[in-house]
DNA sequence: CTTGCTGCAAACAGTTTGCAGAACT
DNA sequence: AGTTCTGCAAACTGTTTGCAGCAAG
């Protein structure tokens, strides 16, 4: 699975005519090894650990060709700071967020997506992507 | 419904020890007069057209005491501002968001709403709040 | 008179950009 | 060699904060 992923770079790097570096490389190989919701900070630090020379704005940069290759999306919390997660192929997973400890819980249901989908055709809507967050306290959080 | 929320305000800063203020007053009157999803930066400029003195700091101070007296609601959408948006009583609704024009779709989804709650239960979690944002083009920029 | 509120400007945080040198092809 | 990519630092953008003066209670 992270073969996939760093072979769909490369055929999207090789379609783009960009060029094979030692730090898209290594940051890709620290993206795919993350947690899901990275912040762009969280993994630049990671990654200046074992290679300092490593600049944030190279991050930065990657991260956004990551999503132009269809290998991440950006997402926003209320933590101002812009986060990625993975695309897993086809499927795409909404969060519980809590406010209480900052855990994020995924899930994906069918039925809602369908919904949405309804919804868009009602409004003659083209639907390309979508955002579900719900916010509250967790199991543990709630006491 | 503005006079509501006016008394709403007014009632929440009263309880807080607020006091209350011509600045307060004029950009709740602002607020309450936009359309929906303004920005801080929008609020301001169009308030400060007629009243020349007031300065950004106080209309980001202005929009927290919003949402925390209940009358608005903080949403991050792809632009980097923070907008508000009005809550109406109970009711809560969600955005198709055109990402051609930047139109805002607004909708409303009982049933949605019902399986985020059974979601919410089936992992222990007790539900603030939530988000629900569907990106795509509107029936104008499909084409 | 006391204390909170405001406007201003400076400070901040996250992100983007310009540029000279390094690295890929 | 030619061109893209990188690291650095400076620039930017949206937002927050410190503070002296102003105003509400």
């Amino acid at each position: 699975m992270i073969l996939e992923k760093k072979k769909a770079f490369s055929t999207f790097a090789v379609s783009k005519g960009l060029r094979s570096t030692r730090q898209r490389d290594i940051i890709l190989d620290f993206f795919l090894s993350t947690h899901q919701h990275v912040s762009v900070e969280e993994l630049y630090l990671k990654i200046k650990a074992t290679h300092p020379g490593i600049g944030n704005a190279t991050v930065y940069r990657t991260l956004k060709l990551f999503v132009e290759a269809g290998l991440a999306r950006e997402i926003l919390l209320h933590d101002g700071q812009t986060r990625y997660e993975h695309i897993m192929a086809g499927e795409h997973h909404d969060h519980l967020v809590c406010t209480g400890c900052n855990a994020i819980i995924e899930f994906e249901d069918e039925t809602i997506e369908k919904l949405q989908n309804e919804i868009a055709t009602r409004h003659g809507f083209m639907i390309r992507s979508h955002k579900l967050e719900i916010y509250g306290l967790c199991v543990n959080c709630r006491k």
